[in-house]
RNA sequence: CGGGGUAUAGCGUAGUCCGGUCAUCGCGCCUGCUUUGGGAGCAGGAGGUCGCAGGUUCAAAUCCUGCUACCCCGACCA
């Protein structure tokens, strides 16, 4: 993402204001770092949903909606997971509200008191595990292959919008198998899904490995992530999917009688992604003109621009615009018509370029006479004139270009931005002055990795998967190292 | 929770040191006319508890005290 957006825009805000806007409810800080999504920026987490979810169903998952509010007892079922989250939760201790005995406003109701408090789920594993108890009984229930489309809080201490907010939207699956192997073959399974997601709609490249004990999720005995690079060098973490072993069948009971009539513990996934993917689109796209979105998650695909001096114009100009707004619906290509006449062209031009519009098409008196549009393309800022003559096939071809461009950009951007470092002179510099990759020896011990982040907050992003492995010596302490790990500063 | 900073119209801001036509300017908004192929021009107009509460003073956006909120850095964080 470029530093700022405000070369053309003085009161940037607004575009940016158009997709979200952080929650300001003043004298309230219990909204602090919570967003509100506008209507734009929601239909793009819209596009993300319908997409995920039609992956999720053709890998046979089903959705279901489990409790927001999860009793605290849950919690201290599962050791390790209950220390990961702990620290951050929202916690409801009371059900009622009262008149001020002051008369001013209401108070909590101090007999309204729950006898166990709730807490607001920053995850659901506990309660989904706490019900597949009663749901599984048998190998004939297995697999339980469920997702879960829901708000969580995670009461961070300091947020970030879109990356960290304090209520984010995600997807969050959990499910249940028969055996170690096809649990970690479905965790495999959706990190692909992933994968192809971040690749293919979102357009933007990411490796797929496996975290470090240390960036391990609570509770998990393998974290796989899809990692990717922003724009400024800056490491996002972009999905995750967990093999949860029997940890949390444990701490829950869930049992089931195999074929062979042996009583065994259910073996675990958990995967997810959220409105963080948001803010990985706009990072890792944006220029300065504002927001650069990929043509298939664009929720307007093509904006027709009429130029007039007149209404008997207009009339004229419009006429061609829907044909040509008809042709390019019935191939399937969203598009608006924006025939406004509040806003003037240049007005407009700019603003669905705030927007990522991927392709503009300008009609004005010259190319009623000509035959022709101009067209503008998003990525590249270029304009062309086509004729109008098949100009469905043209657009259709012209959107899938843009596609396959942005994701070249960011996969060329990744690649120069990737650097390997053999010593921790070089190490150091990498990461304090260019930032980026660092593909760096490592020996292997959490303690090493957490000696490296005290010293330059760079962490390891991910060990990838099928990695190359080589020998070498760890950049911190010289022992010895069968592979390199990718380090980056991370959001 | 530590360190630093900020709070003035919808947004962005000047003014605060040195109290006195100071409530400034830009964007946005409204009206009218002319415009319309890259955020139009001119004219007119609306809009402010100067974060909140006290205090000092003839006089406070400005000085003092307390509070609150936000931002940045750190700690923290799938």
């Amino acid at each position: 993402m470029a530093k700022d957006f405000s070369t053309r825009a003085e009161n940037y805000a607004q575009w940016y204001n158009d997709l979200v806007i952080k929650a300001d409810l003043a004298e309230n800080s219990a909204v602090r770092g919570c967003m509100v999504i506008k209507p734009y920026g929601y239909a793009i987490w819209e596009k993300i949903q319908a997409t995920l979810d039609k992956k999720f169903k053709d890998t046979g998952h089903v959705n279901a909606y489990f409790p927001l509010f999860i009793p605290k007892s849950f919690f201290s079922k599962e050791a390790s997971h209950v220390e990961g989250f702990a620290k951050e939760c929202a916690v409801v201790t009371h059900y009622r509200l009262m008149a001020n005995p002051n008369g001013k406003g209401v108070v909590v109701d101090p007999e309204a008191k729950l006898e166990e408090e709730l807490i607001v789920r920053p995850t659901s594993e506990t309660i989904i595990w706490d019900t597949y108890r009663t749901w599984i009984k048998s190998y004939r229930d297995l697999p339980l292959l469920i997702n879960q489309w829901a708000n969580v809080v995670r009461w961070e201490m300091r947020t970030r919008l879109f990356l960290r907010t304090a209520e984010f939207l995600w997807q969050e699956g959990h499910t249940a198998h028969a055996t170690k192997e096809e649990a970690i073959q479905e965790a495999e399974r959706m990190l692909d899904v992933y994968a192809d997601f971040a690749e293919n709609w979102l357009a933007i490249p990411v490796i797929k490995g496996i975290k470090s004990p240390n960036e391990r999720f609570a509770g998990a005995i393998e974290t796989y992530c899809i990692e990717a690079l922003m724009q400024d060098g800056k490491a996002l973490q972009a999905g995750t999917s967990h093999f949860l072993g029997q940890n949390f069948a444990k701490a829950f009971d869930v049992k089931f009688l195999s074929k062979e009539n042996k009583l065994d513990y259910v073996w675990a996934t958990s995967w997810g992604v959220s409105t963080r993917l948001m803010g990985a689109l706009i990072m890792a796209h944006s220029d300065d003109n504002g927001l650069v979105l990929p043509p298939k998650l664009a929720p307007i695909q093509v904006v027709i621009v009429p130029i007039y001096k007149n209404n008997e114009q207009l009339a004229l100009i419009s006429e061609t615009a829907n044909k040509i707004k008809t042709a390019l619906q019935n191939k399937g290509i969203s598009v608006k018509y924006d025939d406004r006449d509040t806003f003037k062209p240049g007005w407009k031009f700019s603003e669905y370029e705030f927007k990522g519009v991927p392709v503009r098409i300008a009609i004005g008196p010259r190319d009623l006479e000509n035959g022709t549009v101009e067209v503008a393309r998003r990525d590249t800022l270029e304009k062309a004139i086509y004729q109008v003559t098949d100009i469905e096939n043209k657009i259709g071809n012209l959107l899938e270009m843009i596609q396959k461009n942005l994701y070249h950009k960011a996969f060329a951007f990744r690649e120069d931005n990737t650097f390997k470092a053999d010593t921790w002179e070089e190490f150091v510099d990498i990461i304090e002055n260019k930032g980026g990759f660092v593909l760096a020896h490592w020996d292997g011990t959490p303690e090493t990795e957490q000696r490296i982040k005290d010293e330059t907050k760079a962490t390891i992003r991910a060990i990838p998967l099928n990695n190359k492995l080589e020998s070498g010596k760890c950049i911190m302490t010289g022992r010895p190292s069968t592979q390199r790990v990718i380090f980056a500063r991370a959001y």
